[in-house]
RNA sequence: GCCCCGGUAGCCCAACGGCAGAGGCGAUGGUCUCAAACACCAUUCAGUGUGGGUUCGAAUCCCACCCGGGGCACCA
């Protein structure tokens, strides 16, 4: 105990952490009231899947959004802050498999288990609004969207070759498949020929792609330059080429219709329905053998692009439509089968693939753009005017020579349209959702196949279509769903006509779930649909959605097509769910991301039992800008303890009492506050946290100097300052800022104590240093008041003797003033 | 190959085109201590990746290159 007495003071963070918990139960300060009179805003950050407890990435997501949402309770608005789970998925089911138990039993263990931690971990979310997307009462309006999207021709069943991972045995889209491998498993993908469920999002390709340009400010560049490159929307024209002895030409579709004229082959997917339909018999045999070869690559081979071209002759010509000339059709695998038309025209002049294609092929050349002096290069698709188009002294119904390629263009769609053999086109590199898996721990689609009617819609009134219980083995992956394997549930009556029917035995992917449970948030328990209109209405948009970049193309995606589908049903006024976002970076170790190989991995239960919740927060907070990756070997929690305490402290030393007035305390200290709390709130606006807590720091030495050596512990401006300090720690620090407040005399929470209130007069200084420069050298220092003319100032440092000085009777040439901070003179 | 982002002190990071330093870590010295830890006080260190350009003035704007990170890449 003498020893206690001897050392500063400092507290016990275990104990205050103990100590808070209960009281902020009691007060929920956190609770979003739907009917409050205040302004709304809507924090949203990205909900976790539950595997294991949280990690780091997990503390500093949160962490950076909560900094974002207690700022705006300060601010007084009335924040909505939800959280819940996204809680279908492989991991749940492949644990399943192993433990011999059901999914449900790993999901909502890890649950309980996140949930447990979030909350010691003092984030200021509404528990209240807490969702799970596998709860029968959430999945039933993911089939019911499934349904409405269904009758609205936006969810529809096809056949096609799709990915295929033959590790995690099912179906995967577009999106999900990252260098030819599995997004999760990372297994090389196939391709299988299937019939799925898709989603039309291509039907909005056009305004996913444009209204990027309006969440452009507010959203991270990278987040919307991937998605632009994601939908890649190209002009062009649709070409029609005549096919001897077939009554349907082969339409291509070509981003340079004014390269027509280098047309000297044409190439069709080798996987297409097409190329094998125009095969003439003679062929037939040697493309067979192509496709086959071809059909046995990985995707990972096909993508390769420095591998030499290859493709069979399909014995057919088609007929250049502005040249009259008879043309080779090959079949290749660098054509995309299920791109544009999977046919295209073949221009070694002016596309480097046609080029080495023919090349290998022996196919002939011709250039239609004049390539600029000294290009020694192959295929040229730059600008210039065209050439042979026609060739000289060749007879051709349009003439496009010496045209620019933009000028070019246009004439030759004109002319195709005249001649009714083509028409302007515009093509986008976005595929539709397949949403199909065949796996158990999903939603169930709710469609049911009869011989006699068809697909049939499980009528709204059976929703949920709950999944049947299924464990262990019998989850094992055979390449069909295992749901199929379930007699019971499969065999059903038709709803239509009462015969025997079966239940589609697929499962959603999971990204369908996410893409709406910011809806869900606004009316968690409503069930008389997905969600409340009204109450959607006054929430969304989300005014901030803070999470990883990773989701950069698939989740952010896919949740902007749902939040405008859902506003063409009537049910939002809105068509972005996100108004704005913030992209984290990721926490590594040494270097290197954190993982079990490399052994550098960081316990987040470790860091917290060691330095306590709030000197980790703050770590993760003060580390960088919040997009930056932070190095957790650089990182000092140690030390962010030990500020903790030095602002705490502060609380213990103030003796005036609450309420007391901070009018005519000390002005240094007054401004130096002021000063904070402005900088702080414009800070925090700007995602700049790492600075604000550098203002916070700030204001803590200033205010200890005070105490120790200045106006002292009395001095209304210090309670004024150490309250400033609590309300702006309360954003990283809550445990560290609601021990503070109690201290300062204050009931509970500093949460809800309200942004202090700054007065613009102390954010005035009395006196500012100017600087005088002569060639651009500081040689004088004049202290002026802050409203000082540019004339007055000039004149002030003209006759300062440091400046005069320095000038050594030289010439002025000329002044620059800049009131009232700078003078710079030439000489 | 193409497109973004970044490079400031031993380290993490600040700096409306205007004195290169807000904050932290570390190190060193001091106060306290028998000594140490803690705490407090003080000090230390770069001319901003390289080379040009614009400007009265450039870490900041422009060009080229180097290094690091990320994205896209047979999409016709």
């Amino acid at each position: 105990m003498s020893e206690q007495e001897t050392q500063p003071e400092s507290y016990d963070v275990e104990a205050v952490q103990e100590k808070w918990l209960p009281v902020w139960d009691e007060l929920q300060p956190f609770r979003a009231d739907d009917d409050s009179a205040r302004e709304k805003k809507y924090a949203l950050t990205m909900f976790p899947y539950p595997s294991g407890d949280l990690h780091m990435g997990h503390a500093e997501v949160t962490a950076l959004h909560d900094v974002i949402a207690r700022y705006w309770w300060q601010r007084g608005y009335e924040v909505l802050n939800p959280m819940g789970w996204d809680s279908f998925g492989l991991p749940a089911e492949n644990a399943a498999i192993r433990n011999d138990e059901h999914p449900a039993t790993y999901t909502y263990a890890n649950i309980e288990t996140q949930y447990e931690s979030f909350k010691r971990y003092g984030i200021s979310f509404d528990w209240s609004r807490r969702l799970h997307t596998s709860d029968p009462e959430y999945y039933r309006w993911t089939q019911w969207l499934f349904l409405k999207f269904r009758e609205r021709g936006l969810a529809y069943r096809k056949s096609s070759p799709v990915n295929w991972c033959p590790n995690d045995q099912t179906v995967l889209a577009n999106e999900q498949v990252v260098d030819g491998r599995c997004e999760r498993c990372g297994a090389e993908v196939t391709k299988r020929e299937l019939t799925q469920w898709y989603f039309k999002i291509t039907e909005y390709a056009e305004e996913l792609l444009s209204e990027l340009d309006r969440l452009e400010p507010t959203w991270p560049a990278r987040v919307v330059t991937a998605q632009r490159n994601w939908i890649g929307r190209s002009e062009g024209a649709h070409v029609d080429f005549a096919v001897s002895g077939r009554d349907e030409p082969i339409t291509v579709y070509t981003t340079r219709p004014d390269t027509i004229f280098g047309t000297t082959f044409m190439v069709v997917a080798v996987d297409s329905a097409l190329a094998a339909e125009l095969v003439t018999d003679g062929q037939r045999a040697a493309f067979e053998a192509y496709r086959e070869e071809i059909r046995k690559e990985t995707e990972i081979e096909r993508l390769s692009t420095d591998r030499p071209k290859t493709g069979v002759d399909l014995g057919v010509t088609a007929t250049n439509p502005v040249t009259g000339a008879q043309i080779p059709v090959w079949a290749t695998d660098y054509v995309l089968a299920d791109y544009g038309t999977g046919a295209v025209m073949g221009v070694p002049g002016g596309d480097q693939r046609d080029w080495e294609f023919a090349t290998v092929m022996g196919l002939e050349i011709v250039r239609t753009t004049q390539t600029p002096e000294g290009y020694d290069g192959e295929a040229y698709n730059g600008e210039g005017p065209a050439i042979n188009s026609p060739a000289p002294g060749v007879d051709a119904p349009l003439d496009i020579n010496g045209l620019a390629v933009a000028d070019a263009k246009r004439a030759t769609i004109d002319f195709l349209e005249q001649q009714g053999s083509g028409q302007g086109a515009v093509n986008f590199r976005l595929r539709d959702w397949l949403l199909s898996r065949q796996r158990y721990w999903g939603v169930p689609i709710p469609i049911i196949h009869c011989e006699k009617d068809g697909e049939v819609a499980v009528p709204y009134e059976q929703l949920p279509l709950e999944l049947p219980e299924l464990r262990g083995a019998d989850l094992k992956p055979k390449g069909v769903s295992p749901l199929a394997a379930a007699s019971e549930w499969v065999d059903v009556e038709c709803p239509t006509c009462g015969g025997p029917a079966k239940r589609d035995s697929d499962t959603m992917d999971t990204f369908v779930d996410s893409s709406w449970y910011f809806l869900r948030y606004c009316s968690p328990n409503y069930t008389d649909g997905p969600f409340d209109v009204e109450k959607a209405k006054a929430w969304m948009p989300a005014d901030i959605y803070v999470g990883g970049v990773e989701h950069a193309v698939l989740h952010l995606l896919y949740a902007r097509f749902f939040t405008k589908v859902l506003r063409d049903m009537g049910m939002l006024d809105v068509g972005e769910p996100f108004a704005s976002q913030l992209n984290q970076g990721i926490v590594i170790n040494q270097g290197r991301k954190m993982s079990k190989s490399l052994g550098n991995g960081v316990s987040l239960g470790e860091q917290l039992a060691a330095y306590g919740v709030d000197a980790v927060r703050l770590t993760l907070v003060f580390a960088g800008p919040p997009e930056d990756d932070i190095d957790w070997a650089d990182m000092s929690p140690a030390g962010s303890l030990r500020f903790l305490q030095r602002a705490w402290r502060l609380s213990g030393d103030v003796t005036s009492e609450p309420g007391t007035a901070p009018e005519g305390g000390d002005v240094a200290l007054r401004r130096a506050t002021a000063h904070a709390v402005h900088d702080a709130a414009e800070l925090v606006e700007s995602y700049r946290f790492n600075v604000m807590v550098a203002r916070v720091m700030e204001l803590v030495n200033a205010t200890r100097k005070a105490i120790d050596s200045g106006c002292g512990p009395a001095d209304p401006a210090v309670r004024e300052a150490a309250e400033a300090v609590a309300i702006m720690l309360s954003l990283v620090a809550p445990f560290t800022a609601e021990e503070m407040w109690e201290r300062l005399g204050h009931r509970p929470t500093v949460a809800r104590a309200g942004w202090p209130a700054v007065d613009p007069a102390l954010l005035v200084e009395e006196s500012v240093t100017a600087v005088v420069q002569i060639q651009g050298k500081v040689r004088a220092r004049l202290e002026v008041a802050p409203d000082v003319s540019e004339a007055d100032l000039e004149q002030l440092a003209l006759v300062d003797p440091a400046v005069v000085k320095a000038i050594d009777g030289r010439p002025v040439r000329k002044v620059i003033v800049r009131a009232p901070k700078l003078v710079n003179v030439v000489v």
